[in-house]
DNA sequence: GTTGAGTCGATAAGTTTTTATCGATATGGA
DNA sequence: TCCATATCGATAAAAACTTATCGACTCAAC
């Protein structure tokens, strides 16, 4: 099936250049707010520590064009990235687990700058329930499921301890929820159309001590058979 | 350059796989509870909703090895990933920024599990300062950088705002750090030599409100083109 | 004008990561 | 004892992602 035109859209974007264009647009809006009109690939790569090249791919996915010598048109690429990433649509989401972790997510005012209105919490702790935070509503998690359903609910923040993560999934699947961004370190069974981000963070920081262990060894070694390598 | 034998522990292990290991672990920990001896990647991948070719290539990363039609042993399979990913070494570590984010981190105790040893939080609130959180002292941010020297603490967190990132980092860098935990969407300007493992929560969400949109839109195309796929 | 340099877009090459294939080996039952 | 089957390890193929190359375009300076 070869693609038609109107395909454009469909052609998925690679995950990595979705996590980086949050990056280009902040970036592009410091340019904004400096008075620059225009701005290239170069400037945004040295800015970011990334590679130009990299950069101008992630924008052509976004269907920002740029001009040859001059660089991308300011207002015009920033529409193309909130446009691309639906940063105008709003999207609720629900939070279920008001603990500690999920206490720091409801203070964050970062969410709307993208989209994301956070609705409500939900907690079985009976001393967090009908309370507030950060003038967020936390809830009975009895009543998640009815929530979810009546309010079409399609995005769900998971940051409820590991043993309840299935059981909460399978609640909030049955429900109708979509997507489940899941700090738990578990990895949930759900069905296929059903989306699911890890966001493992004890994961993350073993990579980083591992890698830092490698590099240790890698260094040593260079410095044993004698390639000095610091530029 | 041919790798020559004892090369094998420098041949860097892929981060995807440095991420997938933690669930392996926790996963054939679960085995071992339950009584069985050994455990093979068709199991695991089962269990874990991967690809169990996938798993055995990740094992094998590890240094462990398995018996044809047994599968790995238990025991010794922990101790591979444990060797391979250091927890047994206990990682000295700071957290610079004691706000929501960073107390949900100081209060988390599963950082040890890991090998991990959150040892003191930072922060320049003078409410905040000198006291404790969850049992772990938080100090004035002026005293980081000596202490960083002193303990020569490896690994720091960062988790305050976004506009005093590239500082801090400036300060933990001249003290000799050599890894950072970034929770900040900023991109760290960092000399070679020295680790930044980002840490975008909101990039992330933002993946996944992406592909949720594609997602609808793909099947929605589908079910106007007349491709069933429902498995 | 003409020239020169900075930048884009398209395409190609390279690298990394995932998935597939296949022979070898161990186990349990015929 | 032999056979069927599950599984591993090694190697190869495929897919995804990153980096390089090159012609074309635009602007500014001469
Ligand atoms: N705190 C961190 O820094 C951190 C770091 C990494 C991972 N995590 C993970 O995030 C998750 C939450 O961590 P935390 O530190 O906030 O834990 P927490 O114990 O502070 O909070 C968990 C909350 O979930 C609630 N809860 C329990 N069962 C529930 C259910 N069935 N429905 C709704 N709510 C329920 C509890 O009442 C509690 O308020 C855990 O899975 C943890 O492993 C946390
Ligand atoms: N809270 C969240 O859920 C969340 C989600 C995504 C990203 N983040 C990011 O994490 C970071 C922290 O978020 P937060 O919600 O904890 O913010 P916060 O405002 O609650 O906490 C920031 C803390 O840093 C301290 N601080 C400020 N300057 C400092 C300095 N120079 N040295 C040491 N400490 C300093 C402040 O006193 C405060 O206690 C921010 O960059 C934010 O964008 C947070």
């Amino acid at each position: 099936m070869s693609p038609s035109p109107n395909d454009q859209a469909l052609v998925a974007i690679p995950e990595p250049t979705l996590k980086r264009l949050p990056y280009y647009y902040k970036s592009i809006q410091g340019q904004r707010e400096a008075g620059r009109e225009f701005v290239s690939c170069t400037t945004l790569a040295e800015a970011l520590g990334l590679n130009p090249i990299q950069v101008r791919k992630d924008l052509q996915a976004t269907g920002a064009v740029g001009r040859p010598k001059v660089g991308y048109h300011v207002s015009t690429t920033l529409d193309a990235i909130e446009e691309c990433m639906g940063y105008h649509n709003t999207k609720d989401i629900f939070l279920v687990g008001a603990g500690h972790l999920g206490q720091a997510l409801l203070a964050y005012p970062g969410f709307s700058e993208f989209g994301f209105n956070l609705v409500a919490a939900f907690d079985v702790d009976p001393t967090k329930m009908e309370t507030e935070f950060a003038g967020k509503p936390i809830l009975d998690a009895s009543r998640l499921s009815d929530l979810v359903r009546r309010m079409h609910v399609q995005i769900a923040i998971l940051a409820v301890p590991a043993t309840a993560a299935q059981a909460v999934t399978d609640t909030l699947v049955r429900a109708g929820i979509r997507a489940i961004w899941n700090f738990t370190p578990t990895r949930l069974a759900v069905p296929k159309g059903v989306l699911v981000q890890d966001e493992n963070l004890l994961a993350s920081l073993s990579v980083l001590s591992k890698q830092l262990e490698s590099s240790r060894a890698k260094s040593h070694k260079e410095s044993i058979h004698g390639e000095p390598e610091e530029l």
